[in-house]
DNA sequence: CGCTGTCATGATAGCGCTATCATTCTTTTT
DNA sequence: AAAAAGAATGATAGCGCTATCATGACAGCG
């Protein structure tokens, strides 16, 4: 009976995948100088190093991650939580943080919520299961068990989006700020029936923070501060939809100051439908600064938030903290620009 | 001396982290009788499960996937690789994808490529290294080496967005049949003066397939076929910025059948603002379906493409092949809509 | 010449989990 | 009642890689 290790009973080996060790073999060099040849050039002969590449080259070696990760406690691996992904901007937040984390190596484990927190707390479960070298996730408030997890978990946390104390890293902007802003701006304009239009306030909270804002400049002028809440998400088709609601409950409206600039768009589109001019009839706000709303006539002023920006600095942020490098703020405020157009 | 096992020079345990041994042994059973009870329910005793995840409760033990995954070699995690996430297009496949993956417990693991095959190749054997249950990939066209390590995989591998011969599985429609049925309706309504623009059609092939159906039906009709290709990705501002040099090429067009709906706004829009009208003097058309081209006035003509059905095919269809099921078709098309517009 | 320090390499021992086979105990069958 | 089959559990041995420590080679130095 001779002893074949490569076909016991017991053995469970992938049969066709090329290993470390057999790359290690063909290269005349032991496993561990291999690994480190891949992964560690520098601690290696120029040699071993050639010789390593050369056989990965000959065998088709695909290094195996998991096992690699496993060993080592560190995966590469970025966690990425957003509550939707219908709503461009928390794309265009993931393009900027791929952008820059793909070019340094990371891959992203992409997660939406739904705008439940519940599920975040899954997500986010999941995930540290994964041994992710960071967690992003969208917005700074989570569910009581998220927090505890995430509390005593050692690894970078950026949360995004919203400006605030976090629980690590924080790259956002000030919403109700940006709410204020919009309210000045329209209140100078010399509006006064002002109404703000949010779709479900409750899961989109950042909407509402504006909505403070809005609300706080509204009262200080004296003036009453309206809300129209719609029961379905941001979209063209609510934004169209709402203005029958807004004149039914607010007959009196001249401006509308709404949540985001797809349901301002969709309120602009469909007012010039049935005859209205905009601003004069009636005039229209958004947030976010999409494309869509300056191609439009007339432009739809809104406040431009640099989202991709975001991304890109939320990357860097990590990627600096990931490096072992100090980092110099845990808060990191990207603003905001109030973009004037016609429509108001 | 005693044996601390728990301290000796070599230790490397992550010293906080719970794992299934302590929860084992907290529930009083062995550590594979833990892991049945979180993974196979159904093999172990109701007791022994209802210990385990009391354990597992009291303790807030978190699984460890990668160690998981290195020991079944299954790991649950989904690699999605699309070209953009600007193009909202791919956005919303993804959004199908997730929605039913996710629902079975599959995690996304995703990948831009930014329209480049090598990136692809790259991206490829990344995820390849993650031991991914499977792999989705928006196309049928992959470089030699990705072809290769793709060929050797002995796992589900899902092309979308276009049908064809390809891999494996693969869900799409045929965009030279969606050319067609642009082109078609466009004679049909008596247009001569036709212009194709696409915006980088060597990445974006599929614009380009489309463009062949759209010259194939021009031709059969005895019409030119001349085409603009636009050298900046397509949307809104590249569209409205594509008239001047539409018109400047090809004075007499009466008509545009662009190779999206981004552009094909954009140029909607633009055309409005230099006091065109559209239909009469410049038809337009586009392609894809997205909400805005139904808010405009008039309506954009375009084709509807059912992506986020396709992306829930895509997933059901991986499941069902992913739980050992015999998949009846391996390739399924989703087809499309001829959505008629005022714009033509 | 021995001493110390640096560099390249290797042997060993896990990382935390699950596949496999073995064992025990219970149920069913003839 | 004995034999066969099934259900629940456990012992063992890895999955493929890397952290850690140990070793040997060689240079610089008094």
């Amino acid at each position: 009976m001779s002893k074949d290790s490569s076909n016991t009973a017991k053995n469970r080996r992938n049969s066709d995948q090329v290993t470390l060790i057999q790359v290690a073999k063909s290269a005349g060099v032991s496993p561990i100088t291999a690994s480190r040849a891949l992964n560690n050039p520098t601690k290696v002969s120029e040699t071993a190093r050639r010789n390593v590449l050369e056989a990965v080259e000959r065998l088709g070696y695909v290094p195996n991650l998991v096992a690699g990760s496993l060993a080592s406690s560190r995966s590469r691996l970025i966690a990425v939580i957003v509550p939707s992904l219908i709503n461009s901007v928390f794309v265009e937040v993931i393009e900027g943080l791929q952008e820059t984390l793909e070019a340094e190596g990371y891959q992203i484990l992409l997660g939406n919520t739904d705008y439940d927190l519940d599920r975040e707390y899954q997500l986010v479960r999941t995930f540290l299961g994964w041994s992710c070298s960071a967690l992003v996730t969208a917005g700074l408030r989570h569910n009581k068990a998220c927090h505890k997890l995430l509390e005593n978990w050692d690894h970078p946390i950026m949360e995004v989006m919203e400006l605030g104390k976090g629980m690590d890293l924080n790259v956002g902007l000030d919403h109700v700020a940006a709410g204020r802003c919009m309210a000045s701006h329209l209140v100078d304009k010399g509006y006064r029936d002002i109404v703000y239009v949010g779709a479900r306030l409750s899961q989109d909270y950042r909407a509402s923070m504006r909505y403070e804002g809005h609300k706080a400049v509204l009262q200080a002028n004296g003036i009453d501060a309206p809300l129209v809440e719609l029961d379905t998400l941001g979209s063209l088709k609510a934004g169209s939809e709402s203005l029958d609601q807004v004149f039914e409950q607010h007959p009196k409206t001249k401006a509308i100051h709404f949540a985001n600039d797809d349901l301002a768009v969709g309120a602009l589109l469909a007012a010039q439908r049935r005859g209205l001019n905009v601003p004069n009839d009636i005039a229209i706000a958004g947030f976010n600064g999409l494309p869509l709303g300056q191609h439009v006539t007339p432009q739809l002023t809104t406040i431009l938030s640099p989202r991709e920006e975001m991304g890109r600095l939320a990357a860097k942020e990590l990627i600096r903290r990931l490096s072992g490098k100090h980092v110099y703020r845990r808060q990191h405020d990207v603003g905001f620009k109030l973009q004037l157009g016609g429509s108001t």
